[in-house]
DNA sequence: GCCGTTTTCGGCCCGACTGTTTTCAGTCG
């Protein structure tokens, strides 16, 4: 069997289900392919592992055809039935149903009756004046169309926001909303509320009508418009979507969890809500046994009128947080303030721009007890290298300057980088002299997958490298990460007692929430680091312990929680002999 | 296609809007 990675699976299972819903298949049916694609997005085991194992119908939402078409796209590379749909439905027409409005069913009319089979036909044919001759479209819709493809939506896949971005606007909207009314509740809600990696667009909740009216005056917003009686749309003048909702007083709690959701979370909330005779919506929660409806003015009696913990924003992805809602089972998730240290930041010894002292007394602003100083290695290359006489003279300094500043313990640290060959880029000798030592890869991204696979397991082996940083090397919207197998670089880990960076910069969040959860349940010991370049860059942890928390993790998971001696204690130079390479 | 304190068949979350509709299917969040 083929070693696909879970994104891969679900890839291929989304698109059948896609193709399926061209087909015309019952939507159920197509939305059991597009649930079971997202369990094993998420799903924190290796999914072919599972299927060699003939373990596949254990993760929820996969039966017995399911598990038959994974094992036949492991074993021969494709999905007959996809290939056989595929023939049938160009992929073009597959393009067109991400145009507003269209769905399958609409864009099968459009295929089967004028014969567009790609954005490019569609143009055509709307341009001509063809569309607005088919039952169910008019000269307006055909209009719309047009635009819709002159914007490119069909071929430019919109470009999501970092949530960085999101939350600066998010927070300049809701602050001017709250100074125009202070009595009135303004929520920040959807995606940006559960501190995904993205965002699509910002969504405001609000306790005010009159405050809704009014949001086309706001500084921030470029125009508005009303999407509803009790909704509005703004574009601020920076082009970000606002969708604003409105609802009572006493039912804001409905429409908070209604707006957070995320989707398959709520799907799966109020499916669960039906077993117990119970209707949730954005309006309250309809009891059939009284025939009664609950308004919620706050999110938790939304959660227990379903009998369920409350459960905080950042896991309500479906990832199983309800059944551990209903069991007590929900983790006790990390906070910003169960961090004792940062282990991962910059001066201008490398490319960062503040000194030693400098970021020592941010550090200690923030409440941490330690800060490692981890500057960029010998071979970083860009111009911000260290050399191994830097870096001895710069190990004085850090020292110079911990014994200098109260109130916090600085580490003598380095970045050091993972040469091709897994090698760090400075003799064992040096490295020993050092606090800290974070290892990372800056160069070469494109080795095959069992060669980066070997080089960072092999960085891992290594007995003075103490962590892993930002580990996949991906950069959100920008650079995918590279190839490697997460699973035997786990293992290594947790085997050799190396740790796995949470780098917390905003367009990294590296190790993400699904491969940090993965590692977790592996037994690997995590942490979460700013990688400052700035003082200010210190800040930048919260984004994340989003993504720890987005990956279930409690301050037990993350070491950074720990006091530096007791951390300390843990590096495996400390415990005795070096795990004995292993063979892979 | 999945799944079961309503069960092995018949359900499967909820509500609003849109456009073309004369009562609603499709789409969206």
């Amino acid at each position: 069997m083929r070693e696909l990675a879970n994104g891969a699976i679900a890839d291929a299972l989304d698109e059948l289900g896609d193709l399926y819903e061209l087909d015309g298949a019952v939507i159920h049916r197509v939305l059991a392919y597009r649930n079971a694609a997202r369990t094993i997005r998420h799903a924190p085991v290796a999914v072919a592992k599972l299927a060699r194992d003939g373990e596949l119908t254990s993760l929820p939402g996969i039966g017995a055809t399911l598990e038959g078409k994974i094992v036949a796209l492991l074993e021969t590379g494709e999905i007959p039935a996809a290939t056989k749909l595929r023939a049938r439905y160009p992929a073009g027409l597959l393009a067109i149903t991400s145009l507003p409005g269209l769905g399958a069913k609409r864009a099968r009319r459009l295929f089967d009756e004028l014969g567009v089979d790609s954005p490019a036909a569609l143009r055509e044919a709307a341009a001509a004046g063809r569309v607005r001759t088919l039952k169910g479209f008019g000269a307006r819709g055909e209009e719309a169309l047009l635009a819709a493809l002159d914007a490119g939506a069909a071929t430019a896949p919109r470009r999501r926001l970092l949530l960085d971005r999101a939350l600066e606007n998010a927070e300049l909207v809701i602050t001017a909303l709250r100074e125009r009314r202070p009595e009135a509740r303004v929520e920040l809600a959807g995606s940006a509320r559960r501190r995904a990696e993205t965002v699509k667009d910002i969504d405001i909740v609000l306790d005010d009508q009159a405050l809704l009216d009014g949001v086309g005056s706001l500084d921030q917003i470029e125009s508005a418009s009303r999407t509803g009686s009790s909704a509005a749309r703004g574009r601020m003048h920076n082009g970000i979507t606002v969708e604003f909702r409105a609802v009572a007083p006493a039912q804001l709690g409905n429409l908070l969890q209604h707006l957070t959701g995320s989707n398959a979370h709520n799907a799966a909330l109020r499916e669960r809500a039906v077993r117990s005779a119970l209707h949730i919506s954005e309006y309250g929660v309809l009891d059939d046994a009284t025939g009664e409806t609950h308004h919620c003015a706050d999110e938790a009696s939304v959660y227990a009128l379903a009998g369920l913990a409350y459960i905080e924003p950042e896991l309500r992805e479906s990832r199983g947080e309800l059944e551990a809602a209903a069991t007590g089972a929900l983790p006790r998730l990390i906070e910003r303030r169960d961090l004792r240290g940062d282990l991962h930041a910059h001066t201008t010894a490398s490319d960062g721009r503040a000194s030693i002292e400098e970021m020592a007394i941010a550090a200690r602003e923030l409440g941490y007890e330690y800060l490692a100083i981890t500057d960029h290695s010998a071979t970083h290359g860009f111009g911000d290298a260290v050399s191994p006489a830097q870096l001895r003279r710069q190990i004085e300094l850090v020292h110079e300057a911990n014994a200098r500043i109260e109130g916090i313990t600085l580490l003598a640290g380095s970045e050091v980088n993972i040469l091709p060959d897994g090698s760090p880029d400075y003799e064992d000798a040096l490295l020993a002299e050092l606090d800290w030592v974070i290892a990372s890869v800056h160069t070469l991204f494109r080795l095959s997958r069992d060669a980066m696979t070997e080089r960072l397991c092999r960085a891992a082996r290594h007995p003075l490298i103490d962590a892993i940083g930002h580990p996949t090397g991906r950069r959100i919207e920008r650079r995918a990460p590279y190839e490697i197998d997460r699973e035997a670089l786990f293992a290594e880990c947790a085997a050799s007692g190396t740790m796995l960076e949470i780098n917390s910069n905003p367009d990294r969040r590296d190790l993400n929430e699904v491969d940090a959860r993965a590692a977790a349940a592996a037994g690997v010991a995590l942490l979460v680091n700013s990688d400052a370049h700035s003082t200010t860059g210190l800040n930048a942890i919260r984004f994340g312990i989003w993504t720890a928390r987005r990956a279930w993790l409690s301050a037990e998971n993350v070491a950074n929680t720990l006091a530096w001696e007791q951390l300390r204690a843990r590096l495996k130079r400390f415990r005795g002999a070096p795990a004995e390479p292993r063979a892979r």
